[in-house]
DNA sequence: AGGGAGTTCTAAAACGTTTCAATGCAGATC
DNA sequence: GATCTGCATTGAAACGTTTTAGAACTCCCT
């Protein structure tokens, strides 16, 4: 097993605990000449440090939460490359959970956060409920929301404006010469689907606007969208999906149906995954800067955690992109 | 800040300390009525336990760790998400960690993990070297190899056999009158894209193969190498791609250029990610049991934490399934 | 020679749990 | 009433670090 600890490494290298200790944490405070000899005897033992002992007497933990809804949804996977890239530069391990859009799960799994004495917690909430993470901050424990806006102003919070996406993207449709709109949707309980159809309800100006609304936002889902759109009469000539799974499942399905795209139905999606571009008819979309936002984000927390004192809270607002591609031209 | 602990708990309960923690790790040698009062005592306290505290004293967590190569290929987020599903249920918590492909990455996750000291790990490893696994089991942390055979005959390890894979793939592409075979893979360091290429070369009996090398295994390499392929003399009428993520750009690239699938070329992918159903032509792929690969892992490893006398190692093989979409007919 | 200022290192006390031998107590047996 | 048995609880030690006050040493100045 392994029973090397500072202990070993000290007597191996002749000094006290403390000086080993030392180096590991403020190797300044050390005379380059005992450093080297600390730190050949610690390569030389394979010695590891027991992070839960430091953890313990420091009081704090190098490690960060991040909570998401859908870890299946490349969007939050571009999310967490941002959150890992920055944490790991700044020497901080990520535990990542993934809620999968239940209240409960989430709650087990900030629950486990809390007792790993995480330093902060990155999370985009399931839902709007603000105490679960009022809670965490009573401990202690820093919250920068991803992909939300901040509840309150002393906290922190990295988004992207809804509104002006789904505004956006029907004004796009509409500059084609779109007529009949149709919004497919997941639940409209989710934030950022309700934030987009204000959008696009924006764009229309009192226009009509058919709004689906589907229980989840999976490429199977919308392929039963198009299958239920089509089968009812009067079918849109434009379709606003509020995501991109939801996008490529409407494309297969509309070009099952014999429906050419974008002639008879032009599509706009919302995310701009890497698999919107190479889907057969490219797919026009909202692009977000989803890296961005697992990178900013990370960094407001971790200067948050390193300096108390002069941090600033900040609530971050980015603002989307059209990207045009096949789907509307 | 958050100064209640254990001691506050067995305070306020009017206990002694070791019966709160008999209540937290053993609730059945505490009486029934000590044990209510002691749980009335931490809801109303809003006592969280010290994750490091206890796993230092108790020499082991209550986490396991799961480095994987790609998270933003949808094959790994899905054997997470079986990972998370059983870690989950017996009360362990899950660290993931992406080495992007990156050795030194991965080097670096481990140390982390072995810091946090761990229970055990689920690796994808990203290369043949066994020695960074060697040393955490030496270290005492269990290793469970997922998606790669185990290095020796006294660790666990789940695989999917990808000879078998390459060949029924290829012998799929045959037996639909594929005369001019293409392989497009990614690095053949990496031991899957290698083997399904014997399994390949194994269905072809020594007719000739194309072979075609992508740096990377994204849709965007696949796309190229379509360009590639199709920019050369002699196109091939049937294509292996190694992955889902290649098959499509690829797919996208052929149709671009006019190609029809699959009446010119076909076309078969591996994993049968979720987005190859929903591509619009889709996609005939290999399909693995994704999820069961990571809910398998861990039960293995689980078992071999929790009872490590009777755990008897195992190297499970799981075989693969053709999935014939439109791409081949 | 004595003493002050730096520098480098040491010793010992925490941190919050778990564990285990020991204690106390109630009921059963003689 | 004395002794035993078994159960519920306690008290104190231990886990491996970090931290702090201060010890030991060197160098320099008067």
């Amino acid at each position: 097993m392994n029973a090397v600890g500072i202990r070993q490494v000290a007597e191996h290298a002749g000094v006290s605990p403390g000086t080993v200790s030392n180096v590991l944490n403020r190797p300044e405070k050390v005379s380059a000449s005992t450093r080297a000899r600390v730190e050949a005897s610690i390569r030389e033992l394979g010695f590891v440090r027991h992070g839960s002992a430091s953890t313990l007497r420091a009081g704090h933990s190098k490690t960060v939460g991040l909570s998401v809804i859908d870890i299946g949804n490349p969007f939050f996977t571009d999310v967490t490359a941002g959150v890992e890239d920055v944490a790991s530069d700044r020497g901080y391990a990520v535990i990542l959970s993934n809620s999968a859009g239940s209240r409960s799960k989430e709650e087990r799994n900030l629950l486990v956060l809390a007792e790993q004495r995480v330093r902060g917690v990155l999370i985009t909430p399931s839902d709007e409920d603000p105490e679960p993470l009022d809670r965490l901050r009573e401990r202690g424990i820093n919250v920068v929301l991803v992909d939300h806006p901040a509840h309150r102003a002393d906290q922190c919070s990295v988004a992207v404006n809804d509104v002006t996406g789904g505004q956006t993207a029907v004004a796009h449709l509409l500059s084609g010469g779109a007529a009949r709109l149709a919004y497919v949707t997941g639940p409209l309980s989710i934030r950022q689907c309700l934030d987009r159809r204000t959008g696009a309800e924006r764009a229309l100006r009192g226009r009509p606007l058919r709004v689906l609304e589907m229980p989840a936002m999976t490429p199977r889902a919308g392929q039963q969208a198009a299958e239920k759109l089509l089968s009812e009469g009067d079918p849109p000539d434009a379709v606003f999906c509020a995501n991109d799974l939801l996008a490529l499942g409407m494309l297969r399905g509309l070009l099952h149906a014999g429906v050419r795209v974008p002639d008879d139905v032009a599509l706009i999606g919302y995310d701009d995954i890497d698999f919107a571009a190479a889907s057969a008819v490219s797919l026009t979309s909202i692009r977000q800067p989803t890296y961005q936002l697992g990178r900013v984000a990370t960094e407001l927390l971790l200067d948050e955690c390193d300096n108390p004192g002069t941090h600033a809270h900040q609530q971050i607002m980015f603002q989307p992109e059209l990207v045009v591609r096949e789907s509307t031209r």
